[in-house]
DNA sequence: ACTAGCGACATTTTT
DNA sequence: TGTCGCTAGT
């Protein structure tokens, strides 16, 4: 049966490996039963549940080789990672396992990046070229808002977030425009989303353009259109895992699905997740899929990963009883055999700056007790909350690390030099047209843009090619048009001088140089040098791309992929030695020995935009994940002022879910010194609503020492009160 | 067509 | 705080 297809032949061990048994123990050591279990578990459907720090990444990493070495081509694995910083660690580990042998490795990327790869090789099957863009969520927020805008729309009253949000919600979740209005169409909104939204897939096929969520979305059709070439992938892949299975939306679980049907034998699909750390909700998310394993997959087998390997056990109780005010969550318990350590540090601060400052103390206190600071992390909600760390480090003279920030490819002079780049790739490509015929300025307006496209739909003919020949054109004259023509004329120099084989890090000099970016930007006194600078970044970053490949050239399309699904953002060029800054979502699948997490206010965490228990559950879940991160030390702080949107706010309050956190877990140490659970004798909470008989309601905001609680009233006011004198009623 | 200057307004979280 | 969009002026 297996010699009718090709694929299925296994190839026999590479010689010259270690031998088979010898290989096996070395893989297996040092792996409790249940890993072992998780990593030696041969065929058929398997769920690994495995909690925050208990060696998942491990067990993948030693799965995935153990399949090597029993036979299996690694080119016939798919692995997926849910970011490509966790692929390329994952690839480095499985690389190290796998040894010199000379073994390939298996398919190791995001689904965005595999679907990407997937796509490209039959991209004219759903009406693309090979040289298809990929648009993000920038790009696509443009497109939406020219469609508003066009459809007689007011982009304030229909905000272009809002229905591209709406629009990739409904992607995530299957529906294409026809599938969205035939669900039923209610509210003006709506009506709006439907409308843009039938206007937007033809928008996108017309820029032979496709979004983060078409990715996807095109490969799941493709699969479920074409029963051969579902079979060949179904059949190419032997073994498929997934990590962070929490995460997966629907579409992504359909894609699964579909490339476990129509095998002839068992359906190798393991998945590894943890209930408990799911944060992704708002991106379609649904935790269903994980829940639902069992019932999706009769036949799977379950393995639960209880043991936690990186926390002291106060760490962990702070962790396991924050979670249980979730009402939907998986039975499992994380224990730690690695000693009760310290208690969790829970410090209220008088302002942002202060905070600030505070962390920094600890960290220095840190620094003389040994530690370094590469072993430190600073989590917050949102990004905005780097900005006062940041100056705080730099002014102290800390070293830090800022992870996922205003990335890098997303700066306006760069985003300028890949739309030239895009369009050399893609001339279709309608917002690269237009971003790049505007950078610099050359006479040719947003009216003469416009007036472009609608010829370029008229005739057919893409809008790089048409500009081509703008004086000829009706309705095209003067400046603009000799500008089109100016235009059109350098971006066929650098075509010619791309088919020649110009390397891409020349490529983008050139661009640099010849389209007067550069000239523009040296003109611009002091921003722009910083600009310039970014500019010879991005030469930096396709000359260590091309070295990577060593010797294969890299191509355009390779490069704008990469940097497309921000894999291009490596951490090379961060400071050694520095202390990390990243929100809690960019946290997960890390840990450090000391960990703040800062600015834990109502408002903040949870979020004010979260409505209903849902939500606050998934913030909740953010905060676990953030907590689980801490091997040795955690610090969670709050502040009663602090600057946002540009005003001081003085009414912070710390947030709801410092109080769930379990008693005798916790300890401030500004107020009583060493001693586990002395913030609660007190009777009362941080968080905890109570009423004075003067004052009138209020919260308990902060403790001054025993028997001392400060409170803040519905007037705004803190007052600190002594216990002893002060009936403070519970409420 | 384009720029400077001004006021309004915003912030989740990511592939 | 910083970005974005609008207006008026060149």
């Amino acid at each position: 049966m297996a010699d009718a297809d090709p694929l299925l032949i296994l190839p026999s061990m590479p010689s010259g490996t270690l031998s088979g048994t010898a290989a096996l123990e070395q893989l297996l050591e040092g792996l409790n039963p249940a890993q072992r279990e998780a990593v030696l578990h041969p065929e058929g459907p398997l769920l690994i549940l495995a909690g925050a720090g208990s060696g998942k990444t491990r067990v993948l990493t030693h799965r995935l080789a153990h399949l090597v070495y029993s036979g299996l081509p690694p080119e016939r694995i798919l692995a997926i990672t849910f970011t490509n910083r966790a692929a390329r660690e994952m690839a480095d580990r499985v690389r190290a396992l796998l040894g010199d042998a000379g073994w390939g490795l298996p398919w190791l990327s995001t689904f965005h990046s595999a679907c990407a790869r997937i796509l490209r090789s039959c991209a004219e099957r759903v009406g693309l070229t090979q040289s298809f863009s990929i648009y993000d969520q920038t790009d696509s927020r443009r497109l939406i808002k020219d469609l508003l805008e066009e459809e007689g729309y007011d982009p304030r009253r229909f905000p272009e977030s809002r229905i591209q949000g709406e629009i990739s919600a409904a992607k995530n979740r299957l529906l294409d425009a026809a599938g969205y209005r035939a669900r039923g169409v209610e509210g003006e909104l709506e009506e709006v989303v439907s409308r843009v939204f039938a206007r937007y897939e033809p928008a996108l096929l017309r820029a032979n353009a496709v979004d983060f969520d078409d990715l996807l979305l095109h490969v799941v059709r493709l699969l479920e259109r074409d029963d051969r070439l579902r079979d060949h992938y179904s059949r190419l892949f032997l073994h498929v895992l997934v990590d962070e299975y929490q995460d997966t939306n629907p579409v992504q679980y359909r894609l699964l699905q579909l490339l476990m049907e129509g095998r002839p034998g068992p359906r190798n699909l393991a998945v590894v997740g943890d209930d408990a750390q799911s944060i992704y909700a708002f991106r379609g998310a649904d935790v269903r899929n994980i829940l639902g394993f069992e019932r999706d997959f009769p036949e799977a087998k379950v393995v639960k990963l209880e043991q936690n390997y990186r926390s002291t056990q106060l760490i962990l109780e702070a962790a396991n009883g924050l979670i249980v005010h979730n009402r939907r969550a998986l039975k499992k318990r994380l224990w730690s055999d690695l000693g009760e350590g310290e208690p969790v540090y829970l410090i209220g601060l008088e302002d942002d700056r202060r905070e600030a400052y505070y962390v920094a103390e600890e960290l220095e206190r840190f620094l003389e007790e040994g530690g370094s600071l590469s072993e430190a992390a600073v989590f917050y909600r949102t990004h905005a909350l780097s900005r006062t760390f940041e100056e705080a480090f730099t002014r102290l003279g800390i070293p830090y690390r800022l992870v996922g920030a205003l990335r890098f490819f997303e700066r306006a002079e760069v985003k300028d030099v890949l739309a030239y780049l895009r369009l050399l790739v893609n001339p279709w490509d309608r917002l690269a047209f237009a971003r790049a015929v505007a950078a610099p300025r050359r006479g040719v307006g947003e009216a003469t843009v416009a007036k472009l496209g609608e010829l370029a739909v008229l005739h057919g003919r893409s809008p790089l090619d048409l500009a081509g020949e703008a004086q000829r054109l009706e309705g095209l004259s003067g400046k603009p048009a000799r500008g089109l023509e100016a235009f059109a004329t350098l971006l066929r120099s650098l075509q010619e001088r791309r088919s020649g084989g110009m390397p891409v890090a020349e490529l983008i000099t050139a661009v640099i140089a010849e389209s007067g970016l550069g000239q523009a930007l040296r003109e611009e006194g002091v921003e722009g040098e910083a600009r310039l600078e970014n500019l010879d970044q991005l030469v930096g970053v396709a000359r260590d791309r091309e070295r990577e490949l060593a010797g294969e050239r890299l191509s355009l399309e390779g490069f704008l992929q990469q940097v497309s699904l921000s894999e291009g953002e490596g951490e090379e060029g961060l400071p050694e030695g520095a202390v990390t800054l990243t929100t809690l979502h960019n946290a997960k699948g890390t840990e450090f020995p000391l960990v703040f997490i800062v600015g834990l206010e109502e408002g903040l965490l949870p979020h004010f935009n979260c409505r209903g228990e849902e939500e606050v559950e998934e913030e909740r879940r953010l905060l676990y994940v953030g907590i689980t991160r801490a091997m040795r030390r955690l610090y969670l702080t709050y502040a009663f002022s602090r600057f946002r949107f540009g005003k001081r706010r003085e009414d912070q309050l710390p947030s709801r879910f410092l109080e769930e956190l379990p008693r005798g877990v916790v300890v401030d140490p500004q107020l009583d010194g060493v001693g586990v659970g002395r913030t609660q004798t007190s009777s009362f909470a941080i968080g905890e609503r109570v009423a004075h008989d003067l004052f009138g309601p209020g919260t308990v905001c902060g403790f001054e020492g025993e028997g001392v609680v400060r409170v803040r009233f519905e007037d705004g006011a803190v007052r600190t009160l002594l216990l002893e004198y002060a009936k403070l009623r519970r409420l």
